[in-house]
DNA sequence: CGATGATACTCAAGAAAGTGACTAATCATA
DNA sequence: TATGATTAGTCACTTTCTTGAGTATCATCG
């Protein structure tokens, strides 16, 4: 029951398709929560069925219809109880970071590889973090915009994924260094 | 099939019974994955029928008799072959950022409440974090350690941890101190 | 003119994860 | 001498997530 309240809270202030909702999961939303389009039009048939949001159907010419979805007034009455509640610590799981655990026991070689592949990812994200938050904030500062700004949410949560994707990079980066010096100091012995 | 690396991970190098990998589960291996105990022993089991891992029956006069489990060589290759495949991208789930991402539309007291609670947990964890390290290196120094230590996989793992739980405490601190003076700012209207 | 890719979804099956309740012994403490 | 905490697990049930395939239209590129 929490997909539920990351699909409203993503759906708050614009009308979205499943498709463009299954977008937004895929670059701004995943920075907290990931989702596959299927789970999310699944949810979104709940969420209407529940009445916490609305669909309409928007003819299109060019390409296939497509139904914009809204939140309600109960579906915000929804969210503000979830933010009464408390909150559960976040839970993470990265298949590398695993595989780093077992750095000792296993091929090295590959292992750089892989940190190596999602240093350059977060990078990447990086730079696209950089430039929704730009795009956000238009000719503000950081500073006026988190003061003054109509809509901070999106920033801040943007802000997060931003520094959570600056901590990948740099956490790749030295643990693929340390892990070429130890091979470079063994070939040596 | 991916806890079940991680309990691998987890069970390189040292002997553990359910009861105590759940306690690990519970500090350093949930910073890249999280478990409930029931879902361990589960694990457990599955693993040792498939001859992943070995469990050893030790009896106690004080505490109830447990089983301690080791990994197999069939569970090391097991890891290899794991880490030979391409890591999947990282999912993160964190009830506090949906919130946030939808501030501007709930209660900013609660969502103030419960960011200042997730930096002092946070808080908590960076110095867990740091006893750790500091008890994996001992008297050398990170540099050394991480150059001539034994087994620094779990040494690697725990800095990311440290690193994350650094960057949540300082987010969190920062935009509550923003919704604050938002707050602050909407009452002098 | 055919291939590729984007838009816009749907369905079904199976694997994984989460929830809640429960047993049973010992130890500390008030 | 009850009370609760800690050790050490088990069972059953439900929800959620993932995987894989499939439908249909239009736009673009070579």
């Amino acid at each position: 029951m929490a997909l539920r309240h990351a699909v409203l809270a993503a759906l708050l202030g614009e009308e979205l398709s499943g498709y463009q909702l299954a977008k937004a999961f895929d670059v701004g939303v995943a920075n907290f929560w990931h989702a596959l389009p299927q789970q999310l039009y699944a949810e979104l048939a709940r969420l209407e069925k529940d009445g916490l949001i609305t669909g309409r159907e928007v003819v299109q010419d060019t390409r296939p219809n497509k139904r914009l979805f809204q939140v309600t007034d109960a579906g915000s009455a929804e969210l503000e109880q979830f933010t009464a509640t408390a909150a559960k610590p976040s839970s993470i799981r990265d298949d590398l970071l695993v595989k780093v655990q077992a750095a000792d026991h296993v091929d090295t070689g590959q292992l750089i590889a892989q940190l190596a592949e999602r240093a350059t990812f977060a990078q990447g994200k990086i730079e696209l973090f950089e430039r929704l938050l730009h795009t956000m904030r238009g000719d503000s500062t950081e500073e006026h915009f988190l003061r003054h700004g109509e809509r901070i949410g999106p920033y801040l949560t943007c802000l997060r994924g931003l520094a959570f994707e600056q901590g990948n990079r740099d956490w790749c980066e030295r643990s693929a260094a340390v892990l070429r010096e130890r091979q470079a100091t063994r070939v040596g012995d």
